[in-house]
DNA sequence: AAAGATGTAATTTAATATATTACATAAAAC
DNA sequence: GTTTTATGTAATATATTAAATTACATCTTT
């Protein structure tokens, strides 16, 4: 089980988004380009952090725009909003245990809550970092430069 | 992103084995039936176990052993032991961030150390339960009956 | 109306999960 | 030592998903 690189290109493309944001238009041309990715995948990914209400895309003129800064946009934010099946459990389930089994028929239960423990706890982690650490992080890597 | 099915099958796998210790050798095909899988699958997972320590199989006679105490085995060890990618990291990267843009080339070390830090917490809430838990529940919930 | 970018459908490729058949192999039991 | 029983394992099939790509419709500004 690995969660998807949209979640990794999601967190490149806000960051890169307030970092060149005063010398370019963030296009999906441009993103692609530092990414490393197709337009299309892009975006996608661009369609889902605007219905999670994070950037604004414009047509027209293109580009997108942060509307709220990075401190202010959790990992668990980003995750919500592009990685499929985030609505669904974490954890899948064998949907075929046997009832007649005792065992079998209280399987699903008896694991459930401790399931649902571990998932609160690891979208809680999510949660306490932010995507302004990444961009701290590139520029104070800069520095030493 | 979803942890595949090998994670509860283990789980009710290493449960039946438990419950059933007296009453019935405990074969692939006995788990196949109270899971809802294919032999093989399971002889799979067990092989897997079996490779990680907590199990013994027998060929011939047939049949498995715990090594341990329900007590003593962790979601985490289970999880090491089938799901399939444990050993990697649980956020896949997008691998062709443009090294001439300097958030692409230095995108993946600035997410790195927070990321394996949510893996890290993610790792020792798996480790704080144990399949003793799961045992413990199916038998109380018999009683209400 | 033209230009430039996004929105979106359709298709391809690759990887992974799950299921299934078939048979070789090991170990016990007689 | 042969038979039995169950595991070990290879090969294959199917379904699902991720990721990439092409092509084109659509929406805004200029």
């Amino acid at each position: 089980m690995q969660i998807s690189t949209k979640f990794t290109i999601a967190v490149h493309l806000l960051t890169a988004a307030r970092y060149f944001e005063n010398e370019t238009k963030i296009t999906s041309q441009f993103l692609a380009s530092s990414i490393g990715s197709n337009p299309v995948i892009i975006r996608n990914i661009m369609l889902q952090l605007q219905e999670a209400g994070i950037i604004d895309v414009k047509r027209g003129p293109g580009g997108i725009t942060l509307r709220r800064p990075l401190s202010e946009i959790t990992y668990l934010d980003v995750y919500k909003a592009v990685e499929t099946g985030s609505r669904e459990d974490l954890f899948r389930f064998h949907e075929n245990p046997n009832p007649k089994c005792p065992v079998g028929r209280q399987i699903h239960q008896a694991l459930d809550s401790s399931l649902e423990t571990i998932q609160a706890d690891f979208e809680k982690d999510l949660a306490s970092h932010t995507v302004q650490e990444v961009y701290d992080r590139i520029r104070s890597a800069e520095e030493k430069d």
